[in-house]
RNA sequence: GGGGAUGUAGCUCAAUUGGGAGAGCGCCUCAAUGGCAUUGAGGAGGUCAGGGGUUCGAAUCCCCUCAUCUCCA
């Protein structure tokens, strides 16, 4: 059997035998490139090359290309599985020629490999040609020998190429394959390729752009015409492979078999529920290679793409019996067929299966929280006898907890409940809206503005030089090109050449001054509204400046000098990092400003303080290594084989600038500004470390002058406290040590005493206890220092009360008229029911008064509300309160006025109580 | 960028709807059981994410900030 590894090399060493250079894939990520969220095709990292914005060094070449592809009309994420061809991610195998050969040439090497090198049956190749390419259908007659009968003319949607409305277009040309009868699904006696029919597969797709359509819709033909061919790896090895889909190739077979392996599921069970396997055969190769170009799942944008397919490929592990995390055994099974030929897979194994491990049990968190909320759902309808979940509910189960529909409508038909989807989609619908309706403009504006200036791209030449005269091209105040600015004016400059840095690539723009015949402006920052345009922000200090003029413009050498030592020190952080946690630990995003640096990056977990030490001291060994430090600017392909560190997601020219650091210690692609000697940086010293999000580390440092800065901070801090402690630094820890120990335990005592005084205050109240029948009443004011007090107050004249009760010969109290009781019932029979009580009490706590009222459980259900009580009492005092029946609180303006108020608690008790005369309220 | 949710002891979560911060697990001490599993008693551990406001009173209501989760773009 012919393997996808021996096709793919087979297709490369072809064309790199007709004289193509193999280049490799480029990222899944697409370069610079906004409006594609993922690379979907092999001509992706061509596009300048064909529209002419960008040279390479050759003008035939061929790739096997990583795409994905996740949404567009015919590839909805939600067709994948059910499908037997769609995919998310594939490799596409192409060939392209910038302007060099044409149709006839790559007719010819399409049917040459087609029917020599790969040995189909050209009975069974059927070219398409576009409708009026009657050149094309010349050539596949004189070069392939195809008969007339058997070339077909397809219209606009099949056959004609275009990247958007302008922009270079073309007819193209696509061979089919005839798979024989038997596998006709159409079933339609007059069954040919234009039937949508499983019988015939579109193989390759040859593409000869010939036309430009420019700006005003005018289309001509492009002097030198170009080819772009796209051919599905996984249906080439398909048919070359003898298999029914996709699936059954060894591109996704091997995943399958691992899948029902650790299932332990016979093939029945298997390809009964073969929709699942494929949904996870297919989704594991998409996280693997996402992954192995640096991406983790997140919540917007690409990430979220990735998360989304991930917790895809989870939710049908659940549905196959998978408990737990498995995907990363899919995982290794993608790694160790595709490993070889994508070295990236191989290299971040580990880190993408642990990744992925981890997604995974997010995912089941996540799950069970939307369980119970589903849960609970459930069991509000069944209690009302309603069996459909409302379309709202299921969106926000969804849209707050993540919890997919799919999962809804199954667990909904398992307790005999349907989903109103209606609802949910209509939920849905109000939640893109609100969405779309957020859309603003933003910066939009600026770039606009400056487009509209039609100004020519600034060159700059900081690299060498700090300072160099120039000429004023535009000024721009509050948004309008302005033809001079007075001073005190804030403006933007744009000159025809720079010494300034402009913000990018993560390190600050320049600051300095830039002085003209009659006047001078502050550079407060140097930034790109448009990638070529370099715009000085600042503010004219002294004098007028003048569009056109000639000026001076010159970098504050000593910020210059700050931020390339931490530029310098990033890059040496980026190698101590690789070196100390591993490869994967890749750069994610940093900030270069002058008196610090912030580094982001993959990492699974925290750094330890034991990393952190063995970065920080192999940073400062290379500093004090004194290495040099030089920029070369070379081709992207030498650069990278020299092993120079490139980004994920950044888009690099044919030609770079590389920064090495010594003799190799560390190369990096860079735009920046840099030292000439490590030494410079002084010392580096890392700040801290924290999560930036799932899978992302950032750690901040300082340097040179900020770093001494530091250092010297710390230790004035120390003297300082030591100084406060009344002892030398060395002994402040001990010092504070005992210190807090001390503290302790004096905080113990002072607790001790309290309660002591407490003890005796409430030894006091149950002195001038009231007694109402059964029921005691004690209301006092009393000096505490707060509301917590007061209810300890309580709780301990409570327990007085017990005690009271319990030797009733001990008691105490003033109470005359009341029936206590008798000493000799309370000896033989121990109290066995706490006595009933009311108790209130206020304090003056900061200049207003403050009540409490606490109430027996016994005395609550004969009609007693502590809430109502304090509520009436504090009303009396200018004050109001209120709470619960056996506990209240209240508080009021008047502190004086409390022991007026509290007179009436025993007549508000005896009222509660049905006793005694009742009060008219006024 | 917009919407929704969450943030309480080391961990997992309660707190009767504004009225006394709790449970389980974990941790520490003591005791019993020949070791282990275990059991009993006691204890430590909280700026209720942070800030502001409303209120006599806020973990609880309102506003802002931060972090995490989630959906949409």
């Amino acid at each position: 059997m012919t393997t996808s590894t021996q096709i793919r090399t087979s297709y490369l060493s072809f064309f790199q035998s007709k004289g193509h250079a193999v280049v490799p894939s480029s990222s899944l990520i697409p370069a610079n490139d906004p409006t594609l969220l993922f690379t979907n095709a092999g001509m992706v990292q061509f596009k300048d090359v064909f529209i002419g914005a960008e040279a390479r060094s050759y003008s035939r070449a061929t790739t096997a290309q990583k795409c994905m592809r996740v949404s567009g009309k015919h590839n909805d994420l939600e067709n994948v599985g059910p499908s037997p061809r769609h995919h998310t991610f594939f490799e596409m195998l192409g060939n392209f020629s910038f302007g060099d050969y044409f149709k006839r040439d790559a007719i010819a090497y399409a049917w040459e490999f087609l029917t020599d090198v790969l040995r189909l049956d050209k009975a069974r190749l059927y070219p398409t040609i576009y409708l009026d390419d009657d050149e094309a259908f010349q050539l596949w007659q004189d070069i392939a020998g195809v008969p007339a009968s058997r070339i077909t003319r397809l219209g606009k949607k099949d056959n004609f190429w275009s990247m958007g409305d302008t922009g270079p277009n073309g007819p193209c040309s696509e061979i089919i394959y005839d798979r024989g009868p038997e596998h006709c699904t159409c079933h339609s006696p007059d069954c040919s390729l234009t039937h949508n029919c499983e019988r015939w597969w579109e193989l390759w797709n040859l593409v000869f752009m010939q036309y430009e359509t420019t700006g005003d819709g005018i289309t001509r033909p492009l002097p030198r015409p170009s080819i772009d061919t796209g051919m599905g790896m996984e249906r080439i090895t398909a048919v070359l492979q003898g298999a029914p889909s996709n699936y059954e190739t060894d591109l996704f077979w091997p995943i399958i078999l691992r899948i029902q392996q650790l299932l332990g599921h016979s093939d029945d069970q298997r390809d009964a529920a073969m929709t699942s396997y494929r949904v996870i055969a297919d989704h594991a190769r998409a996280i693997t290679f996402l992954m192995a170009d640096g991406m983790l799942p997140g919540n917007e944008g690409r990430s979220y793409v990735l998360r989304l397919i991930l917790r895809r490929a989870a939710r049908h592990g659940r549905l196959l019996g998978f408990r737990g995390p498995f995907m990363a055994e899919a995982i290794k099974v993608v790694v160790e067929t595709m490993g070889t030929h994508y070295k990236e897979l191989a290299e971040r194994r580990d880190f993408i299966v642990q990744a992925t491990t981890q997604e995974e049990e997010r995912f089941l968190q996540t799950l069970d929280v939307g369980m119970n909320l589903l849960d609970g759902v459930v069991s509000r309808l069944k209690a009302t006898g309603q069996t459909v979940i409302p379309g709202d509910k299921a969106f926000r189960l969804y849209d707050t907890y993540g919890f997919p529909l799919d999962l809804t409508r199954d667990i909904a038909r398992e307790r005999l409940l349907t989903v109103d989807e209606d609802g949910y989609r209509a939920a849905m619908e109000a939640q893109r809206e609100r969405a779309r309706s957020a859309q603003r403009f933003g910066v939009a504006q600026e770039q606009e503005l400056y487009r509209s200036l039609h100004l020519p791209p600034s060159s700059f030449v900081g690299y060498d030089t700090l300072a160099t005269n120039a000429t004023v091209l535009a000024l721009v105040r509050d948004g309008v090109p302005q033809e001079e600015a007075g001073p005190g004016q804030q403006v933007q400059v744009v000159l025809d050449h720079t010494p300034f840095y402009g913000e990018g690539g993560g390190q600050v723009g320049d600051t300095g001054v830039i002085t003209g015949p009659s006047g001078r402006i502050t550079i407060q920052d140097t930034r790109h509204p448009m990638p070529e345009l370099t715009v000085h922000v600042g503010q004219i200090s002294q004098g007028v400046l003048r569009t056109g003029e000639p000026v001076r413009a010159e970098v504050d050498a000593e910020h210059r000098l700050d931020i390339a030592r931490n530029h310098t020190a990033t890059h040496l952080l980026h190698h101590a990092l690789q070196k100390t946690l591993g490869e994967h630990a890749r750069q994610a995003g940093s900030l270069v400003a002058p008196e610090r640096l912030r580094f982001d990056f993959t990492h699974l977990q925290a750094v330890s303080p034991e990393q952190l030490g063995q970065i920080e001291r192999e940073v400062n060994a290379a500093i004090r290594a004194a290495l040099p430090v030089g920029s070369t600017v070379t081709s992207f392909d030498q650069a990278t084989a020299s092993g120079a560190m490139a980004l994920f997601g950044e888009k690099y020219g044919d030609t770079v600038r590389m920064i090495s650091v010594g003799d190799g210690y560390s190369r990096e692609l860079c735009g920046g500004t840099h030292l000439t000697n490590t030494g410079q940086i002084g010392f580096f010293h890392i700040l801290g470390e924290s999560s930036v999000g799932a899978g992302l580390r950032r750690i901040e440092a300082v340097t040179g002058r900020g770093a001494e800065a530091f250092v010297r901070e710390q230790l004035e801090l120390l003297v300082q406290i030591a100084s406060a402690l009344d002892t030398r630094p060395a002994d402040a820890l001990q010092r504070a040590a005992d210190l807090l120990e001390q503290l302790k335990a004096q905080q113990r005592e002072i607790a001790a005493l309290r309660s002591q005084a407490l003890r005796e205050t409430a030894k006091g109240l149950l002195r001038s206890l009231l007694a109402i029948d059964d029921v005691f009443v004690i209301s006092a004011v009393v000096q505490v220092e707060s509301v917590e007090r007061l209810r300890e107050l309580i709780d301990l004249t409570r327990e007085g009360l017990v005690q009271m009760a319990a030797r009733p010969r001990h008691r105490e109290t003033q109470a005359s008229d009341t029936e206590i009781p008798s000493p000799d019932a309370a000896v033989s029979e121990p109290a066995q029911t706490t006595p009933e009580s009311v108790i209130v009490l206020g304090t003056a706590l900061g200049g207003k008064a403050a009540l409490t009222a606490a109430v027996s459980p016994g005395l609550v259900k004969r009609g007693v509300h502590a809430g109502k009580l304090i509520g009436e009492i504090a009303r009396s005092i200018g004050g109001s309160g209120g709470g619960r029946p056996e506990m209240g609180q209240a508080g009021g303006g008047d502190p004086q006025a409390m022991p007026r108020a509290l007179v009436e608690v025993e007549g508000r008790v005896r009222e509660a109580l049905g006793q005694g005369r009742t009060e008219r309220k006024g």
